[in-house]
DNA sequence: TGAATGATTTACT
DNA sequence: GTAAATCATTCAA
């Protein structure tokens, strides 16, 4: 069943980036395939208090304006000069709360999502990053601030695993709310990208 | 206008 | 384990 506006804006973020575990997002692709699956590993980003999160003290740029939209909308953006990444925007509009999709198991199109990777279909490397999710799914600038509540992207419901939590990943910059363990992931699950929490 | 840097991935030692 | 790749965004001046 397809996840409602409510489903998006009730919770809290951090609530949310557990509720999205077990989540499947379904995308379609101009090659007519469509690519899918559940997501498995996120982390939440708290708005204008979190020293992480690109909304920090408000920080409210062309990048970053879609984080500040209601919840249910897509923040995308670009790093490192080579990769995209992919947020669901969550709770009111005003509040710039997000949570990053960092891990999916794959379900439909491994075939479309080998391809556009360059690994085999078998490879846990397919959607085991943050940016590697956005390469096999098809996602840039094109689906920036797109709505899930209207499509073609969407987020269905789905069952979930055992949780685990650790701190996030690549945000020692931000001091001390780098300690703070708001990633969440599927024990257990292969296409986590860290398995074992923060090494390096 | 210029300089620094990043919510990463990949290849290599 | 370390380092290179590579450029949009950001902020200072």
């Amino acid at each position: 069943m397809k996840l409602r506006r409510g489903f998006y804006t009730r919770a809290d973020v951090l609530t949310l980036a557990r509720a999205l575990l077990g989540k499947r997002l379904v995308v379609p692709s101009d090659e007519g395939a469509r690519v899918s699956g559940r997501i498995v590993e996120t982390e939440a980003y708290l708005g204008a208090e979190d020293k992480a999160a690109h909304s920090y003290r408000n920080r409210r740029t062309a990048r970053t304006e879609t984080m500040f939209a209601v919840g249910g909308t897509a923040y995308v953006f670009f790093v490192y000069g080579m990769h995209w990444h992919v947020n669901l925007v969550t709770t009111r509009a005003g509040a710039p709360h997000a949570v990053l999709i960092r891990a999916i198991e794959p379900l439909e199109g491994l075939e479309l999502m080998a391809a556009r990777r360059g690994v085999a279909e078998t490879s846990a490397s397919l959607t085991n990053g943050p940016g590697k999710v956005c390469q096999a799914f098809g996602i840039g600038a094109e689906r920036y601030g797109v709505d899930l509540c209207r499509g073609p992207l969407v987020l269905i419901d789905g069952p979930r695993g055992r949780i685990g939590r650790s701190p996030r990943i690549g945000v020692d910059y931000a001091g001390e709310w780098a300690a703070r363990p708001w990633r969440f992931f599927e024990r257990e699950n292969r296409y986590v990208s860290r398995p074992r929490g923060v090494t390096s």
